[in-house]
DNA sequence: AAATTTTTTTAGTCTAGCCTAAATCTTATA
DNA sequence: TATAAGATTTAGGCTAGACTAAAAAAATTT
């Protein structure tokens, strides 16, 4: 049986090794988990021994594919939860993450299964995700960035790279949220800060900004 | 902060301190959660320092106001989930038990409230105890065993005392449950048997099976 | 290529929560 | 009321998952 913590390493060794390529560094995951390496490098050992990772002395690791399985099962409860505390619980999108952490421990296969029924087999959660079906299989929408988008083409938001409270909180502001139309009106070429057409209102964002906002053009 | 294992053994306390007098007993606990009184001793003196119960050696504990707010929390958690996955996620009321002893260890006073507005302020699980409310307030329904109810007064299954898997699946099996009336026909004084009216069906019942439903008359 | 820096691992501790075996206290019985 | 039985606690260990400090390997710089 998978403890709670070889649960969270699992995840975190997944969500790295999407953004990097090759094996995944025992620093890189120290601070994904905020433990210390040494800490790490004895999970590694752990998850090596159980087959979930395959592991050698200062290379790093990379998930088996039973360590895949176990990863996509911990977000597709993950995702699944999101949805449901902000569809039904009154939950906004910057509030669900540190529950949605607890919630995708619990061990219940018909409760996720049943969850999923519940939702009506939502296919991405609250910040554009994609959500894994029980067969764990997990459509990857190829979306762009709204840093990458030309100017004067039009979009919609999809979803955000940052997943932070202060993050999104910050697009509330703005109100910029998933289904939102937008569009560059113009790119600053001094700090690439942009001009944009975000519904109704025209505002500037940063660079940093326009790189953590997933556009389907 | 509590932990997991606290949480469960404040748990215990207060349903034991519910059904005996006086001090809970180290191995009454033991049996309760499955371990060895050494270790509920450690365990108690743990709960000691931290001021949820009132120790002293030899003499077994007793819960504190604060303990029993924390055994509250998790009750009402507990119950508010076991209604929510009967409710609306399929489940019958002979399944909820174990899964809900891992929601009911999840933190957030607002999934708690949220999920109590989302299921609309129950007042009772699925198995006819009581839910707590936001203030930790319970209503004990003092409802009599259908073993005390007299022969042909009627009443309405209300709860059941024994929430085993095994004792809920056998009500299932004999279609009574919550809402179910009943009413004693004959009872057998050679084994105290009853004869009794459940729904449209007779059907003979043992005394034991009687001494774990709960009436109104 | 050697030296330095950074990363990673090893060795040795710590705590929570459990255990067994032995000691001690309480209760029940003769 | 002495003694036996039963309950409880103490003492000493174990494991998981964390830590620090030191050693070793890899990567980077000179």
């Amino acid at each position: 049986m998978q403890t709670l913590s070889t649960e969270d390493y699992l995840k975190a060794i997944y969500h790295v090794s999407q953004t990097t390529s090759g094996a995944v560094a025992t620093t890189r995951i120290a601070k994904q988990i905020g433990a210390k390496p040494s800490s790490v490098t004895d999970m590694f050992k752990k998850l090596s021994d159980q087959e979930l990772v395959k592991y050698q002395k200062y290379q790093g690791v990379s998930l088996t594919s039973e360590g895949v399985k176990t990863a996509l099962r911990i977000i597709r409860k993950h995702r699944l939860w999101e949805s449901f505390l902000v569809s039904h619980l009154n939950f906004n999108w910057d509030e669900v993450h540190q529950v949605a952490e607890q919630l995708e421990h619990i061990q219940s296969e018909k409760l996720t299964n049943e969850l999923e029924r519940f939702l009506d087999y939502p296919t991405h959660d609250p910040h554009g995700d994609p959500i894994p079906n029980r067969a764990l299989f997990m459509k990857t929408d190829n979306n762009i960035l709204l840093a990458e988008l030309p100017v004067n083409k039009a979009g919609v938001c999809v979803g955000v790279k940052d997943n932070s409270s202060d993050f999104l909180r910050y697009l509330d502001r703005r109100q910029i949220g998933i289904g939102t139309p937008l569009q560059v009106l113009h790119r600053e070429d001094f700090d690439d800060s942009l001009h944009i057409q975000a519904g109704n209102s025209t505002l500037m964002i940063t660079k940093k900004t326009a790189e953590n906002i997933y556009i389907k053009p």
